[in-house]
RNA sequence: GCGCGAUUAGCUCAGCGGGAGAGCGCUACCUUGACACGGUAGAGGUCACUGGUUCAAUCCCAGUAUCGCGCACCA
């Protein structure tokens, strides 16, 4: 049963190749992206009849530089956009930078900080012009960085934000919705950031669990008194009522009463509100209207007054003792004040209550009462909530989408205004006589005395939720704003779904006549350190991706990253996952090399796969599955899953078996053996190519290099997508190579078993009936497990037997003297147990009426076919146990 | 407080109604002619807990515990 193998000598086929020897990122990924911009692959036509696929790049800030979580996000939209590419579309992905309001202008104070000054030392004006040149030099480093990770962009068509077309985007947009009396102004209770000096939005406060003190005050005297409780003392200089609950009994003698407020010398009324908790503390409330969204509330439903008491700095305007205390200093100079005229009833401390802070800078925010411009969000979110339920967008994980419905069907008006120099200024002027009149992008401000601008600029995010289409030419009816718009996906991280995604759906819909931004929404998670704790520079457990990059290269980085992300879950990363990934891209270099060196070629097309190996047809058949199911996890934004798919592949198959096959193949010798052989380099060549181009969008520059030095081809860039090919697909040859496997495997454990030196060869005789179909394989089979012919008088010490799917397979080697009984009975026994337990779990199964009458009948022919296996499987190692020699 | 998610190998995570998986780490042997950033063979898990549904539960349902996330005007 044994087939001829000739000797092993040098292998005549190894040929030269110009691959150097190791795959040095830094010196070549620089060249090949600047080829790759050169040759215009990035630049989108939009005059071309493919169908388009679109990316916006999330704007980085100005002020930005790449960090994992932009790393992360690039990755996958430079993988989606290269397959897409190779797909046939015509690709858009346009980068661009957002001009980001508050954290430039406050980099930019910092920096006038620096020489001494503020920014009112320099005037509006020429502030602006600061911040533009802190733009010019400093700004949009991000950029660079995107190139450095291989970034496919359309740099030809880079925007900002503030760019004039942008601009005047924004100011259409802003018109648009004044007119449609969707923006208004009004006077409200806003969150103030008393360091930037500027009103928030409500996503722009973090609330943390902050500890406070909660003290008990006894307003009024004797009969009339009233306890009230607050964390935040000082405000009480602003109460103009104490509120109760109009059912409580114990207060409802008070109410339209009045109390005196201490320290003021003021008398205040006592007012019934819905909104009061009897439940909480005494029942009675403190109201400060001008300081507390729900007093402000109150306010307006009994006509208070609303006295502001602290000005933009949150220092106390009240004359009298506390008068420019700062609003920590106030508040314990008030309840001492109060103590000494036994005004405190009980204090608590410490008390957990939840603080709202500056998103930029952690200031405890301060509420206040304040005229600004509002967005009244109400028609707005409920199309930006039908755009979802109707699937014109759809959410990758759809479980987000929950979310994303919790807060669209929740909102509350959006604070647009902000009292910053820096940013998109409200186009509305103020008449002498107090008209209002918002300028278009086409007209002229009012002239004449006494017109003013509104000082303020706009949210940010105002600007950048046009994004989608203001970068496209908006609101002119463009080439560009035509061929690729809607975008095909938006992709970034959850924690923007509020502050971005949903106003990108609020004002595109709106703009763009309820046409979605974007079909796609994918969120990917957020990263985290290899304990799953979040990166953070107090922490100290950030990773620069940069640093990364020098050390295993881009690609390495992209794939770790990419490799990772399971939409919508967070990840963790440590610097292991880059070397691994380095690894892998080191196997697949020299795959390639060794592929190279072997004559691997696609200068012809595969021949019939009757002249082709089993092997061959095997890998064929393992490709082709490969590439459909990498094709339907993408389709599905499964990053992760595809490239695990692909990993293994290249690894465990492609690498660890085929190649190993191929070994065999090429150094055959005689007429067969080369018509054998030359098939064998078209099909290595046929799958490294297309292995190449599947890496490609994850890791553009070492599959650009490999597959361009194996095919001669201009650029992988362009290279066309894989398509599954199940022609060769041979189930009965991938049966027999899946024996081969197995018996080579099961032989080498016995080796390892024996503790044979794995470069030992054995002389050995294989046979039996399962061995006899898969005899062709026989020089594999000897090559791999490191088996030699047996000479004349061969006699074996051991056998070892496999269970194949024809039958049973014999190895007998000779392994010139004693085998390790010790051993062997081990190992004999390890697979007794694991037959015994088999047999135990399918006896058990098929033994029950339930699941006879139940299963489907495939699942109990599995069963059945698992239970004789392992009964004969039982008999046999009995047997062999039995016959070992008491050690 | 409300909502969502998680709990699987030492670590980070996949998976799934019928035989427990990956990467890294760990052990042993090996400079075998692409690769020591490698090869081969291994060790390691009552799939958080308690009930329920089912012929069958790591998987579905309910509850408990712990952790994480999002939202939030209870003074």
């Amino acid at each position: 049963a044994f087939v001829h193998l000739p000797a092993v000598t040098e292998n005549p086929l190894d040929q030269p190749t110009d691959l150097p020897g190791a795959w040095s990122p830094a010196d070549e990924e620089a060249g090949l992206y600047q080829r790759w911009v050169d040759a215009g692959y990035f630049t989108a036509d939009a005059d071309s009849d493919k169908p388009p696929f679109t990316i916006v790049l999330p704007p980085p800030n100005v002020t930005g530089s790449l960090h994992m979580g932009h790393a992360l996000n690039h990755t996958l939209m430079d993988l989606m956009t290269r397959r897409r590419r190779m797909q046939g579309y015509e690709v858009l992905w346009l980068p661009g930078m957002d001009h980001a309001g508050i954290a430039t202008q406050n980099v930019v104070e910092r920096e006038l900080g620096g020489e001494g000054l503020s920014r009112h030392d320099l005037g509006r004006e020429r502030f602006v012009e600061r911040v533009w040149e802190w733009k010019a030099e400093y700004g949009g480093k991000i950029l660079g960085q995107m190139r450095r990770l291989g970034d496919g962009v359309d740099w030809s068509r880079e925007r900002f934000t503030m760019d004039e077309n942008l601009s005047r985007a924004v100011q259409t947009m802003f018109k648009r919705l004044y007119d449609k009396e969707l923006i208004y102004r009004a006077e409200r209770i806003i969150n103030w950031c008393p360091r930037c000096q500027t009103a928030l939005s409500d996503i722009e406060v973090e609330h943390s669990e902050d500890e406070g003190e909660l003290v008990s005050i006894r307003y009024g005297e004797g009969e009339n008194a009233i306890v009230v409780a607050t964390t935040r003392a000082e405000t009480m200089l602003g109460d103009t009522a104490v509120a109760v609950h109009p059912d409580d009994e114990r207060y409802r003698h008070l109410v339209g009463t009045e109390v005196e407020l201490p320290l003021t010398g003021r008398r205040i009324p006592i007012v019934a509100d819905e909104h009061v908790d009897p439940e909480f503390g005494t029942g009675a409330v403190k109201v400060t209207p001008a300081h507390d969204p729900n007093d402000f509330e109150i306010g307006r439903r009994h006509a208070l007054p609303m006295p502001t008491i602290m000005d933009e700095r949150a220092t106390i305007t009240v004359p009298g003792p506390f008068q420019g205390l700062d609003r920590f200093e106030a508040r314990p100079a008030v309840v001492a004040a109060l103590r000494e005229q036994g005004r405190i009833v009980a204090e608590k401390r410490p008390y957990l209550h939840a603080v709202g802070h500056c998103s930029r800078c952690d200031t405890v925010v301060e509420p206040r009462l304040s005229l600004q411009w509002w967005v009244r969000v109400e028609p707005l979110a409920r199309a930006a909530g039908d755009a979802v339920r109707d699937g014109r967008t759809q959410v990758h994980p759809p479980e987000l989408a929950k979310r994303y419905f919790d807060w669209v069907d929740n909102l509350h008006d959006w604070t647009i205004s902000r009292q910053l120099w820096w940013g998109h200024r409200i186009p509305v002027w103020y008449g002498p006589e107090g008209q209002t009149v918002c300028v278009g992008p086409d007209e002229q401000p009012p002239a004449g005395e006494g017109w003013t601008q509104d000082p303020d600029v706009l949210d940010t995010w105002f600007s950048s939720g046009l994004w989608p289409f203001s970068t496209l030419g908006w609101p002119e009816s463009t080439k560009d704003l035509k061929k690729f718009y809607p975008t095909s996906v938006l992709s970034t991280g959850h924690d923007i779904l509020f502050f971005w995604v949903a106003r990108m759906m609020m004002l595109g819909l709106e703009a763009m006549d309820d046409v979605q931004p974007f079909d796609h929404l994918y969120l990917h998670g957020l990263i985290r350190d290899a304990n799953g704790k979040k990166m953070s520079k107090s922490r100290g457990n950030g990773i620069d991706p940069l640093e990364w990059m020098d050390r295993y290269g881009a690609d390495a980085t992209r794939f770790t990253l990419a490799r990772g992300a399971n939409p919508g879950a967070d990840m963790a990363l440590a610097e292991e996952w880059a070397a691994g990934s380095r690894n892998f891209c080191t196997k697949l270099w020299n795959a390639s090399r060794f592929a190279l060196m072997n004559g691997a070629t696609v200068d012809a097309p595969l021949p019939p796969a009757a002249e082709l190996t089993e092997a061959d047809r095997w890998i064929l058949g393992r490709l082709a599955a490969v590439v459909s199911e990498v094709d339907e996890l993408l389709a599905d934004y499964q990053f992760a899953k595809a490239l695990d798919a692909l990993y293994h592949f290249t690894w465990d198959e492609l690498c660890d078996w085929y190649l190993e096959l191929a070994k065999v193949q090429l150094s055959a010798d005689g007429q067969a053996g080369d018509t054998r052989a030359r098939g064998t380099r078209l099909v290595l060549g046929h799958v490294l190519d297309a292995v190449l181009r599947l890496l490609h969008p994850v890791i553009p520059f070492i599959t650009e290099r490999l597959w361009t030095a194996l095919t001669g081809g201009e650029s992988i860039v362009i290279a066309d997508w894989p398509v599954a090919d199940a022609a060769y697909a041979d189930p009965a040859a991938h049966q027999r190579v899946e024996d081969v496997q197995k018996l080579i495997s099961e032989v080498r454990r016995f080796r390892s078993d024996q503790g044979l030196k794995p470069g030992q060869r054995v002389a050995a005789r294989v046979s039996g009936p399962g061995f006899a179909e898969i005899a062709g394989h026989a020089p594999a089979v000897r090559t791999l497990a490191r088996l030699t012919e047996p000479a004349d008088g061969f006699t074996a010490s051991a056998t070892v037997e496999v269970s194949l799917s024809a039958g049973l397979a014999h190895v007998a080697l000779d392994l010139s003297g004693a085998i390790d009984v010790v051993a062997e009975r081990k190992r004999l026994q390890k697979d007794l147990a694991a037959a015994q337990k088999e047999l135990k779990q399918t006896e058990a199964k098929l033994g029950n009426e339930g699941f006879l009458a139940k299963a489907p009948a495939d699942v109990v022919d599995k069963i059945r076919a698992r239970r004789d296996v392992a009964a004969t499987d039982i008999d046999r190692i009995t047997a062999r146990l039995d016959a070992l020699p008491v050690a």
